[in-house]
RNA sequence: CGGAGUAUAGCUCAGCUUGGUAGAGCGCUGCCUUCGGGAGGCAGAGGUCGUAGGUUCGAAUCCUGCUACUCCGACCA
């Protein structure tokens, strides 16, 4: 179509349109700054919809905050729209995700949402992927899902575009809205159905050089996290059933996050709690079971159905404790059940239990009939002594010696438990969760336990997909191979929420200034009235927008406390009042989001204060 | 999917037990006053009480179905 053409359409179109509303001209033009952030900067041509009150129905302070900032508003169960704030620092995240990807070679492209089901038949996760796979019909009965990931659609397109060893390594990602359709959408943002996310898929013919661009991702991950101003920690994941070491996730450190992480304090050492090794014993005792020195016995123990109780009302140490846990066993066993032993004071770990052959998939626990059907006794009187059904220990319940269990027999207890004397040593396996002060599994140091927000996984695929979907390309000897394959994902819109929530305090959002909505709010005091502080504001306001700084001039007819109290709320890293009172003495007001106190500042000074007080 | 709960004004909630025709605070609109930490006064707008049915002379209130949302659990890069 010629673009004469183009534009009479265009223009008719929009003249039907819009016949009747004329947007006012604004006094000052919308420009992009150095940033790219084009910005309605005058506060009141902003929709600044800021609560006082918490919604209802927000659970974590992100949440809460983001609503009451105006940063979201939700539509739905996890669905969620960006309000104009917001916005501006979800921007900023993909501004600085997409400068860091481009700087490590990876190039931008952008695929459909929308992906036809042939595609995902091919690599076997039409079945496999579930509910959380939204799928959707079109009007020719054809069968298309809304995109929860691209691992098919890139191999689709690597297999049609690559063809020749020359053309690699490659790289191709996008920031795009994902979609899946989570059992429970909770915490805003941070784990909602709709998302945005920068999913990135590396291309590569042998090992090699998938480890070394996977390296590379490593790197800028660590550079876009630290850019984006957040305290967090690469976490060595675990690959599953593909195996190998290539798996690490990033984790924003954050009392609410949703993931244990356990990190060693001597070494770099972090792993995800669900695939962190446990070992044995501390470093400083002996991996080795001590002698027995007791009788076993047979205690009355009525009222001790818990391991605190047993503790409690028997003088046992804990650590002379262990829990004993059945659950389904998986197809083939015996009986149907199998069970657990973990110490007293160690936790069951779901995963690594799951992962035992003998155990069914998913993890399920026995209910209280079918354990007294099996062994006679209810919960809270279980132990090895006697019991009827395979059992696997952890490995610290190996190490044990002079210990109590229950007795399977209602209301008892044996005390001074011995393996190999008393009963046989059942199958040893790693199955409890670490905990503070265990040895950490690289050698190095101990371990402690942290909280936190996967924002980032990054990933070495292997040939899985480009197999399945036969995507290769010639090497030197004109040999067709499969393409390795790399992937790298960060939740994007994740990463808003997972900012706040590590930055904020009684006043609101305390956000990095590389993504606060605006670097700095400018707000004059008295400006219906006085002309001088009103054109001051505004000549600030224009140089240091011409300086590159993102800035918000309150110019909304608000006393100053409401201006105060929304300037804390958003997160804006500076603020600069400007008043009569002040300019009488030739200073500006400046107090930065963090600063308890406000200081005066010369009027001269101010680029030079700016510049120093300024992160970025 | 299992368990629990909620649904009344834009937001936070009261009213429901014991049926009698709709309330508060905040927000919003106008006017006045005020202007350095979410001011004050006056006047207003705004609700088919989630929805469908039932009981009743009469239902926000009692009963039943449905829907949506929230929380706990199982699930999950």
């Amino acid at each position: 179509m010629r673009l004469s053409l183009l534009r009479q359409y265009v223009f008719t179109r929009r003249a039907e349109a819009l016949p009747v509303h004329v947007p006012p001209r604004r006094s000052v033009p919308i420009k992009a700054t150095s940033r790219g952030i084009a910005e309605p900067m005058r506060a009141s041509q902003l929709l600044i919809s800021t609560l006082k009150e918490t919604p209802s129905d927000a659970e974590v302070v992100s949440h809460q905050l983001m609503l009451r900032a105006g940063f979201i508003r939700r539509l739905t169960s996890g669905l969620y729209t960006w309000m104009p704030l917001g916005l501006r620092t979800l921007r900023k995240v993909e501004r600085i995700v997409r400068e860091e990807m481009d700087r490590s070679g990876a190039q931008e492209i952008l695929m459909p949402a929308v992906q036809p089901a042939e595609l995902w038949q091919e690599s076997g996760r039409w079945e496999q992927y579930g509910p959380e796979l939204l799928r959707v019909v079109d009007r020719h009965q054809r069968d298309y899902c809304v995109g929860p990931t691209h691992e098919e659609v890139v191999t689709d397109l690597a297999r049609r575009e690559l063809n020749s060893y020359k053309q690699l390594p490659a790289n191709f990602y996008q920031i795009q809205t994902k979609f899946r359709d989570e059992i429970r959408p909770r915490f805003g943002v941070m784990r909602s159905r709709e998302f945005i996310m920068k999913d990135a898929y590396s291309f590569h013919l042998g090992e090699a050089s998938l480890k070394e661009t996977y390296q590379v991702m490593y790197d800028t991950y660590v550079r876009i996290f630290t850019r984006l101003g957040l305290d967090f920690r690469p976490v060595i994941a675990d690959n599953g059933s593909i195996g190998g070491e290539g798996s690490h996730e990033f984790h924003v450190l954050a009392d609410s996050g949703e993931d244990a992480i356990a990190f060693s304090t001597g070494s770099d050492f972090a792993a995800n709690i669900e695939k962190c090794a446990a070992l044995p014993a501390p470093l400083d005792e002996t991996p080795e079971r001590a002698a027995a020195t007791q009788e076993m016995t047979l205690v009355d123990t009525p009222n001790a159905k818990t391991i605190a109780a047993l503790v409690e009302q028997h003088g046992l140490d804990i650590v002379k404790t262990v829990k004993t846990l059945i659950v389904k066993a998986a197809e083939g066993v015996e009986g149907g059940l199998i069970a657990l032993m973990v110490r007293g004071d160690h936790e069951l770990n779901e995963i690594k239990a799951e992962h035992l052959p003998q155990v069914a998939a998913p993890l399920t626990m026995a209910s209280d009939e079918e354990v007294r059907a099996a062994v006679g006794a209810g919960f809270g009187s279980l132990g090895p002594v006697g019991l009827k059904m395979p059992i696997i220990i952890d490995r610290s319940v190996a190490l044990m010696s002079d210990f109590g269990a229950g007795a399977n027999i209602e209301g008892k207890h044996h005390f001074g438990l011995n393996w190999e004397r008393d009963l046989p040593l059942p199958e040893i396996a790693d199955i409890r969760n670490v905990v503070a002060g265990d040895p950490s599994p690289d050698g190095q140091g101990v371990i402690d336990i942290a909280r936190g927000i996967e924002v980032g996984h990054i990933f070495q695929l292997g040939t899985k997909y480009s197999e399945a979907m036969n995507a290769t390309v010639l090497d030197e000897n004109g040999k067709a191979q499969p393409l390795s394959m790399g992937c790298y994902g960060i939740g994007v819109t994740r990463v808003v929420a997972a900012a706040i929530e590590q930055g904020n305090d009684k006043g609101g959002i305390v956000l990095p200034e590389a993504i606060a909505p605006f670097q700095v709010a400018i707000v004059p005091m008295n400006a219906h009235k006085s002309v001088r502080v009103s054109e001051t504001a505004e000549r600030i306001y224009q140089e240091l927008t011409a300086a590159g700084y993102d800035v918000l001039l309150d110019d909304r007819d608000l006393r100053p406390g409401n201006k105060f109290a929304d300037g804390e709320l958003l997160g804006i890293p500076h603020r600069l009042v400007i008043g009569d009172r002040g300019l009488d003495n030739g200073e500006y007001e400046y107090k930065g989001r963090r600063d308890a106190e406000a200081t005066m500042i010369p009027v001269d000074t101010l680029m030079e204060f700016l510049v120093e007080r300024s992160t970025l």
